[in-house]
DNA sequence: AGTATTGTTCAATTTTTATTGAACAAATAG
DNA sequence: CTATTTGTTCAATAAAAATTGAACAATACT
């Protein structure tokens, strides 16, 4: 509002634009929405924490948007919240270890899934049981005991993931 | 058309519902479209390979989808086309090795984001040279290398994942 | 006490993405 | 050659997901 005659001090310079488009298409892949990885990436490349005010500011969003992102990225382990205690609001910044990202991102949006696709195939083995046909029925178990290899694969490949990002 | 008096004998079974379902989740989680595992799951259950019209009728999706959905398959090696030469029309079975799958996905959908990480981030160096507060110029260059050595790691990381799901 | 500020929630809206279906091309059958 | 069958393409539509913004709660300031 006080900005008088010349351009909005609070919008992005093009570096800031550019880091932020990375994040953005960054997100994308991972499936999460654009408003994370602007938010991120305008964190990434600031040199000192934020606030939600600052967010939406400078990112022309609005504070709805700005609070749920900053919830999933603390959720995520991606921000965290500036020292200063004492201060009136809370100011955010990311946390920049690939460690940290990666296994927030696994604990919070693969593992979940895994789980509950193991409870899944073990409901889709007891309605195998009830086939009639033993020749469909073998095949089906064959097919049932494939996804619990999948499922297993993937509960070993994890932890070897989280090992190789962290370092 | 011929059916009379009862119900469409090209409804899925409840077995197959459930597969389908837990296919379509499966998905989800990849951020690929519902049809997609609604064409993969029905084939993964089946005895028999399927035509495009056997999955249009037997899902209830149009042949636009269909045809749409078994090319984003066939791209990603999850489908292939059965046997049978000299057949009038295509048949599809499944692909269902895990190595072949994780293959096919990180292929076609990690793999080029991947690289075009890498170009951007190049472009990002480049921009952050013409910076004049060196102090300014310094901390952007060590996020710059941060991001360098997050794609490093998702470089080194991808052939030990298809390592670990193939077998 | 009242008033400002900071942040959350969620129904309404917008934006994005997937799906449909009609038009079309190619290939085979009659 | 004409019909039919098989499959693709893509503009229009429907469905899903993200975003907004107004109402609200909580806390701090005067």
């Amino acid at each position: 509002m006080e900005d008088l005659l010349n351009g909005d001090p609070y919008e992005l310079d093009p570096l800031e634009q550019q880091v932020v488009a990375f994040f953005v298409d960054g997100v994308r892949v991972l499936g999460l929405p654009r408003s994370i990885g602007e938010i991120y990436g305008l964190l990434f490349i600031s040199q000192t924490a934020l606030s939600l005010d600052d967010l939406v500011r400078r990112l022309h969003i609005s504070k709805g948007s700005a609070s749920q992102g900053l919830r999933m990225l603390k959720s995520l382990g991606a921000v965290r919240e500036a020292g200063d205690e004492n201060e009136r609001r809370t100011y955010y910044e990311p946390a920049i270890e690939l460690k940290r990202l990666a296994g927030g991102f696994i604990r919070e949006q693969i593992r979940p899934h895994l789980e509950s696709g193991k409870t899944k195939i073990t409901r889709l083995a007891e309605t195998t049981r009830d086939i009639d046909d033993p020749e469909r029925r073998k095949f089906l178990n064959e097919r049932v005991e494939r996804l619990e290899t999948w499922m297993r694969s993937g509960g070993r490949v994890l932890p070897v993931l989280q090992k190789l990002l962290g370092q």
